[in-house]
DNA sequence: CAATAAGCGAGACGGTACGTCCAGTCTTCTT
DNA sequence: AAGAAGACTGGACGTACCGTCTCGCTTATTG
C-alpha cells in the first residue's frame, strides 16, 4: 500500500499529486475522484501516479498522513479521565473536522472493499493512534486510575468504537459532549451502583 | 433507496436480480460487481434494474434484508447479561459469517460515500437492530439490572461500537469470546474496583 | 474487415464516423489520426467505432468506398487502347487526386502490416477494379485487339503495376502522359522491331 | 534519414540496436515493434537510439542494408532475357524470402505515411536496384536486344512494377515462374502477332 | 374485446475512466 | 562525452461500465 520511495522519485510531482487528490476529493467527492482527474490537475502523467501508488485511496492516505503529522502523542497531565477526554475532543475536532473527515471517512469506506488498504490504513494511521491510546491506558493502570485487569486494547475498542460507530453508521453527529459522555459511561460501567457482581 | 413497489413489477425478475447480485458479489467481490454484470447474470434488461433500484448497493441491501428476515427480536430470559451475550454471539455468527459479512461490510463501506445509502442502511437495517437492543436495555434498566441513568442509545454505541470497530478497522477477528469480553468490560466499567468516583 | 451491418446500427453515427475520419486524415495525416480523435470529432463514443470497425484503416476503407461509388465500369468504345488510356487517366485523376490519394495510399501502406486489411482492400476495392480491367481485356482479346494467349490478370499486373510502382515507390509523379507511355510500351513490347523471337 | 556517423559512436551499441530491431520485428511484427522494446532487447538506453536514428523504420532500413550487402550488380551473360530472369528470380528468393520480405514490406508500407522514409528507401535501396537494372537495360539496347526507343526507367517500372503489384496489393504469391511470365509478356508486348501498328 | 399502456429482454448510444503502453525528453550516475 | 538506466509529461490504446435510449414482444387492465 505504501509507495516505494527510491531516490529517483520526483518529490515535486509526488507533492503535486497528493495536493491535487486532496483538493479534488474536497471539490467533487471521493466517488467522482479519478486517477485521470488527479493527474490532469497535478500536471502529471497518469503513469507517474500508477508508478508510486496502487490506487487513488493510497494517494489520499498519503495526503492524510502528511496533513496529520502523526502527532499521536497523548496528553499526560496525570489525570487519565481529563487526558482521554482532551484527546478525544481534539481528535474529533481535527480528524472529525470538515476538511479532514470526508477524506478519512472515504478511506475507511474504501478499505471495506480493499484488504490491502485496510491493512495500510491500520498500519500507517489508526494503529498508531490506538497504540498511543493503549500506552496511555497502561500508564493509567499502573497509577491505579483504571482497573488493572482490563486489556488495554479492549479498552480502546470500547472507547473509540463508540465514536466510530456513531460517525460511520448512525445519522447522528459526534461532538465533544458525546465523547465525554461515552468516557463517563465506560468508566462507570453499566452495572447499577452498588452491584459489584461484575467486578 | 427502497425501490418502488407497484403492482406491475415482475417479482420473478426482481428475485433474479437480487440473487444474481448476491452471487456475483460473492464471486468477484463488490468492486467488480456491475449493474451490467448483474443484468446479464439475471437474464434481465439493464433498465429493469435501473427502474427499481438506484444503485448496485441498493440491490445488495435488498438482498441482505431478504436473507436476514429481520428477526431482530432480542432474547429475554430475564438475565440481561446472558441475553445480550447470546444475541451478540448469534449476530456475530450470522451477520459476521462468510456468506453475509462480505455483503454487509461492502454496504457499510459504500455507505461512507453515499449519504442516501447510509440512511437507508440505518433505517432499514442497523436502526432496527439498535432499536431492539435499546428496547431490551430499557427493560433491563426497569428491572434494575443495569444502571438506570444511562442513555440506552449510548449503551448500544458502547457495546456494538466495539464490535464494529474491531471488524471494520482492525485486522483482528471478532468472535463470541470477544463480544463476551466486551460486554463484561462495559458492565464492570473501567474505574478500578472500590473507586466510586465515577458513579 | 468489413463491418457488420445489422438493423440496430445507427446510420447517423456511422456516417459521422466515416466523415470525421476522412476529414481528420486530410487535416492531420494518417499517422496522427486516432480512433479517439475520430470519436471526438464525430461526437460519438469510442465504443461505437470499435463495435463496427476493427481499426481506423477499416473506417477509411469504408470512406474510400462510399466516395468512390465503385463505378469500376470500364469504357468500351471498341478501341481497347483508347479505352484503357481513358480509364487510366480517369483513375489517375480521381484516385490519384489530392483529395483521395492520401487516404488510398495510407490504406495501401497500412495493409502491408495488416493481412486482414490487405485482403479487405483487395476484395472490396482493388480487386473490383482489376476484375473490370480483366473483363475489358478479355473483350479486346476476343476482338483480336490484343494477343489472345496473354493471361488477362498478368496484363493487368503489367499495366497497373507500373503505375503503382511509380506512385508508391519512386519519387516521380504519375500523370496521364505517364500512363499513356506505359500502355504504349506494354503494347509494343520490349523486343526490337522485326524481332519475333519472343512472339 | 541516414544516421549521423561521428567518431564517438559506439559501433557495438549500433549493431546491437539493429540486430534487436530485426529480431523483434521478426518475432512480434512491425506494428508491435517499439523503440522501447528495441532498447531493452539491445541493452541500450533509449536515448542512444534517438541519437542516431529518427524512427524505428530507419533502424530497420539500416538492418536491411547491412543484410543485403547491396550486391545490386546485375548479371551480364550477354543475353538480356536470361539475365533479367536470373536477377528477378534471385531477388525474389532473397528480398522476397521469409527472413527479409516482412521487414522490406513493412518499410515500404511505412514509407507510404512518411515521405522522408520513402525518399531514404529509394535513395539508399530501391533506387540502386532500379539504377542497376536501367544500366543493364541500356547495355541490352546498345546490343540491339531490346528496342532502343524505350525509356529504360519506364522499362524498369513495367517489369518490376508488375512484381511489386502482385506482392503488395494482390493476395497471390510471386515466384520465379511469375517473374519469368512477366518478362516474356513484356518482351512480346500485348499487341497481337503480326500487328505492327504499335511499333 | 380490442386497444393501450406498462414492464420486459436486448442491446446500441454518448460518455468517462480504467490501467497499459509507448513516444520523446530529460536527468543522473557510470564508464 | 557517450552510454545505461529510468523517471518524467503526454497521448492513445482497447476495455468495461455508466446511465439513457429505442426497439419489438408479452401481458394485463380498462374503456
Amino acid at each position: 500500500m505504501s509507495p516505494r520511495r527510491p531516490e529517483r522519485r520526483s518529490e515535486e510531482a509526488a507533492n503535486a499529486v497528493i495536493q491535487a487528490a486532496l483538493d479534488l476529493c474536497q471539490e467533487v467527492g471521493y466517488r467522482k475522484l479519478s486517477i485521470e482527474g488527479i493527474a490532469t490537475r497535478a500536471g502529471v502523467g497518469k503513469n507517474t501516479i500508477y508508478r508510486w501508488w496502487p490506487s487513488k485511496a493510497a494517494v489520499l492516505l498519503d495526503g492524510l498522513l502528511s496533513n496529520w503529522k502523526l502527532d499521536a502523542s497523548f496528553p499526560d497531565t496525570g489525570d487519565f479521565v481529563t487526558d482521554i477526554k482532551t484527546q478525544m475532543a481534539a481528535a474529533s475536532r481535527t480528524l472529525g473536522g470538515a476538511s479532514v473527515f470526508p477524506h478519512y471517512r472515504a478511506l475507511i469506506g474504501e478499505a471495506q472493499h480493499d484488504p490491502e488498504l485496510q491493512r495500510a490504513l491500520w498500519d500507517r494511521f489508526i494503529g498508531h493512534l490506538a497504540g498511543a491510546a493503549a500506552d496511555r491506558i497502561r500508564i493509567a493502570q499502573r497509577q491505579g486510575q483504571i482497573r488493572a485487569d482490563a486489556d488495554p486494547d479492549l479498552v480502546c475498542e470500547l472507547l473509540y468504537g463508540a465514536i466510530y460507530y456513531r460517525r460511520l453508521l448512525t445519522t447522528r453527529t459526534a461532538d465533544a459532549e458525546h465523547t465525554s459522555a461515552i468516557v463517563d459511561l465506560a468508566l462507570a460501567g453499566l452495572a447499577p451502583p452498588g452491584d459489584d457482581s461484575a467486578r
